[in-house]
DNA sequence: GTTACCTTGCGCAATGTTTAT
DNA sequence: AATAAACATTGCGCAAGGTAA
């Protein structure tokens, strides 16, 4: 739960900058503690909790702009809170958050012509109406994703919890059963000894 | 073992600064044991030169970033050695790795602000060592943490899987209980008439 | 090849928690 | 009990893949 974020960041088109380095590593996660277990299915789940996942249902979730994935519940990336005819139209800064960048005037109509000159097909400069759309457009796709990843978590520790008590329900069960087996075996076996004495006395008394 | 490879260089405060440009990080540190994986590794920079000065903001002259690829497989997130000079009295760092850090900025008499006089503690311009060193510790932190969370949610997918099957076995087995019962019950059932009838027949007898 | 979106690891900064002093 | 330093978490934006249309 963390607060209101206030960031002293500002990032005002571009400040930021911090150049991370971005050397890539490697996903480590090693075996060792923890777990013997065999983990197999270490690096993607295929399938697992499906939940939100996509996988679709008929097509794919995604055509051009998807955006009609989940909608349950407040869901807040999009840059825009509501109207978007005017100019100005940031993101409702869900916690603060006081970055607001102002070229959002960009944001919505992107003349095909503005983006990217002629003359400059790969440079992308970081001034560039293009990075910045860009940018903008996928921090809103890492807020969403992450969205997704954060249910999909507690979707599937929720899930865990529900097996664990099912479970438990179950354990329940099959002590029940088994005694209830035990008992009529034991009874059987009773009624088997009886009718053999039974038989017994009914030959001898005869 | 682990581990041991690799200088333990730690803060070097470099000569060669690129200050302006390219801090490549030509992948030292082999990956090494496992993972393959991505391999993505450096090839680009980030670009951060464009930006420290161009851009408004009257931005912080951007301190490179540089670092150098530590986070080999398991944990390992541990960057400097420790001889951290002067400044602040830090624990003597425990554990020397490698990464590379290259303040050479800070070796000139930076802003005169940088250093913090006694008065204001609260400054820590970015400038500063003191700076530099809480964020290095703490990306180390951030690092461990995720990996933790990473783990973590590896092993909750793993329990809900085990969950799953155990409880799709404990339906079996009460299945296979419930039957027998049924089964015994019904026995149970006929011996029971057959007794009866017996015992009629043995009263009829005699 | 291009474009748009999705994922993921990273560093930053604010915030929380633990641990020494 | 009060503090400050150290470490842990978390939201955020960036950049580098990856994938599909």
């Amino acid at each position: 739960m963390s607060a209101s974020h206030s960031s002293s960041s500002s990032l005002v088109f571009s400040s930021h900058n911090h150049t991370s380095s971005s050397m890539v590593n490697t996903l480590a996660l090693t075996p060792d503690s923890t777990t013997s277990s065999p983990t197999s299915l270490a690096g993607h789940m295929p399938q697992m909790d499906g939940g939100p996942y996509g996988h679709s249902m008929g097509g794919h979730p995604r055509t051009t702009d998807s955006r009609g994935g989940e909608q349950m519940m407040g869901l807040a990336y999009l840059p825009y809170s509501g109207c978007l005819t005017s100019t100005t139209s940031e993101r409702p800064a869900q916690h603060g958050h006081i970055v607001q960048q102002e070229f959002s005037q960009f944001l919505l109509p992107p003349p095909p012509s503005a983006l990217r000159q002629p003359g400059q097909k790969r440079s992308l400069s970081k001034d560039s109406m293009e990075y910045r759309l860009r940018r903008e457009r996928n921090n809103i796709a890492v807020r969403k994703s992450r969205d997704k990843a954060r249910r999909r978590i507690l979707l599937t520790q929720q899930r865990a919890l529900q097996l664990e008590e099912e479970n438990h329900r179950l354990q329940l069960t099959i002590e029940q059963l088994s005694h209830e087996v035990d008992t009529l075996r034991h009874y059987l076996s009773q009624r088997h000894l009886q009718s053999k004495v039974d038989d017994l006395g009914a030959g001898e008394n005869c």
